[in-house]
DNA sequence: CAAACATGTGAGGTTTCCTAACATGGTTTT
DNA sequence: AAAACCATGTTAGGAAACCTCACATGTTTG
């Protein structure tokens, strides 16, 4: 329904075209899984997939390496964000709920 | 200077995904390359490299040649497609060289 | 009918990816 | 200072993914 999620986050891209895009080694790339920065998909055979915001990700959390931060600050700064931007969505989707009560379509036009 | 171009264009996807992606099989993925319809990028090793744009253009023959129609004859149709937009292209350009003649700043303010 | 088309399949070989382990030079922590 | 942890490199052995080439086949098309 809402938001086809396209291109950015769609995990396509093998680990070395990830590190050819990046710049980090394998080494690096896999490391920052292990502390739970970045999670890429599977294939069947057990190969890691990753997404273009997957990429952008691990760009930004080699900068801060680069500037002393430690994985595991990262990774608590990483879950701030993200429950904030969980209780964000929720009050979003509230007051969404709330307006399709008053005003919301039954079998309206999809358009 | 113009269109930064993005995530649909990059060609980073291999084949097996690619396969994945389209359903089609990787013979049929290559035989469209043998045919001159489709032009991924190598790596250094030799393996193919696809953007999202050539997955949707390999949907698009796929289709094609389910509906009878020659590879051969796809090809024509894209080189016409292609040209036509040159056209557009050369023209769009040259009305904004005019433009850029008349009121075009110089060193003006860069955005 | 001969040639071309579109695709499957298999062989043999190279590239890419995987995990696991050990090495190392900096930092903390005790 | 010794022990522990951090971030990374490197190596080894093995499996998955990819490559080209060639042959087979059923289906158009000239």
């Amino acid at each position: 329904m809402a938001n086809d999620f396209s291109y950015k986050d769609k995990k396509v891209i093998t680990i070395g075209i990830v590190r050819d895009l990046t710049g980090l080694s394998e080494r690096q790339i896999r490391y920052y899984e292990e502390r739970k920065l970045i999670f890429p998909e599977r294939s069947s055979g057990g190969s890691r997939k990753y997404s273009f915001a997957d990429v952008e990700l691990l760009v930004e959390i080699a900068n801060k390496i680069e500037d002393g931060v430690q994985t595991h600050e990262i990774r608590k700064e990483m879950l701030r964000a993200q429950k904030k931007q969980n209780q964000d969505d929720l009050r979003r989707k509230m007051i969404q709920g709330q307006l399709n009560a008053q005003f919301g379509l039954r079998k309206g036009p999809s358009s």
